[in-house]
DNA sequence: TGTACATCAGTGAACGCGCGTTCACTGATGTAC
DNA sequence: TGTACATCAGTGAACGCGCGTTCACTGATGTAC
């Protein structure tokens, strides 16, 4: 028995690793954050881990069901981050609905590798139901935020709220893929994307209606 | 010399394949369409084209080399598409506008392997000096768009045409990505994607101030 | 409290495979005269 | 119009490499009694 494989800083005890699952998806994040959702191996992670080739074959079934978990893990991450940011929609609906787009952005900023892993793994869904579900359940507090967006309207002038927040979801999504990430890919504007994402959801607000401080 | 490694129906004379930059590139998209972007080697694109695995090499320094020429030529097929759908603003810049975010998603969906060459290739902009340039002509054509559009709102009104043409394009990719892809990442939604930019596009026009047929 | 034993979570060697890449080569094509 | 020759665009064999996966194994841990 040597040490030499352990991973720098790691906790192992012995003969057996410990937190093998969790070393394997901290491996997993960091070569993909360094080489795209498609750009780390089962062997490379398990290297990374310090342990053998064949022991991560006692935890996933495959390469899949390992980046499956990951991006599972980033979505409940996500998730979080997003509820934070809301806040049960204090002080305003309003302020707090601008605090969750930029937490959006922020969450694609600085965690390219988790933001990847959900959007870019191209994993099926219906392969894997635990990622669906932790995915809707994110989806789920940007659709919150827009109810209650919705609800300072006037009942006539109301927006499907599934609509506005596939709206929304679709804008920063965009801008996150696009100008916001941290690779060779990014296209350079001449703005942050937190201002450009804040500027598209007051002109789109505007559009609906909605305007800060003045329900109706 | 044998026949047998012909593609199907493809035009090889002999020896020489006589077209193989063309076969590669077909070969590229085909694999890209059936296993990602990321989902093609350069032994696999030569076996489809028929040839032996040096044979590439003639013409592509490596398979980025190849993936950089499918992403460029992509982005040509996108930019005539974006411009044939614009028309030049006729008959109204409005209905023409519309016309530009239907063409934007018709691509996404009738060519996703194009698409994915252009946005998830993950090929360094600097690296393919081409390839940024293809890209920044295609964007010209929705810059124009938005252009003609901010030029029917009286000039105190007038929203800057970059931000414009940026919040549109992440709307539409944000569109594309989430749910007009045609593989099994995609997110259902219970409406068309065209729909749900058409009705995007409206909303933020009209917050922006711009109506149908009211110009100011 | 100690011991026997089942189970868990690793090892490390081995395998077949396909990829990227190089090499000397050769058939086909184009051109100078 | 023919011919010699340079160049182009392929071949096919070879190599080292890392990956995925399996296998019999073994050290460590947990538990029944």
């Amino acid at each position: 028995m040597t040490w030499d494989h352990d991973p720098p800083g790691g906790h192992r005890r012995g003969y057996h690793h410990g937190n093998l699952r969790e070393a394997l998806m901290k491996a997993a994040l960091e070569l993909i954050a360094a080489k795209g959702p498609a750009g780390f191996t089962f062997a490379e992670a398990a290297r990374a881990a310090g342990v053998s080739p064949a022991a991560p074959y006692r935890h996933y079934r495959d390469r899949d069901a390992l980046m499956a978990d990951v991006a599972r893990r980033a979505f409940e991450a996500f998730e979080a981050k997003l509820k934070q940011a809301w806040a049960g929609g204090t002080p305003d609906p309003f302020t707090a609905f601008e605090r969750v787009g930029r937490a959006y952005l922020e969450f694609a900023r600085k965690e390219p590798a988790q933001y990847s892993a959900m959007f870019e793994s191209g994993l099926s869904f219906s392969a894997f139901p635990d990622l669906h579900v932790a995915g809707d359940r994110a989806f789920d507090v940007l659709k919150d935020a827009c109810s209650a967006m919705v609800a300072t309207m006037p009942e006539a002038k109301r927006p499907p709220v599934l609509m506005m927040a596939l709206h929304i979801w679709a804008e920063a999504h965009g801008i996150a893929s696009l100008f916001a990430r941290g690779d060779e890919a990014r296209r350079p504007i001449p703005m942050t994307p937190e201002d450009l994402l804040d500027a598209a959801v007051l002109i789109y607000l505007d559009g609906l209606g909605v305007r800060k401080g003045k329900p109706g």
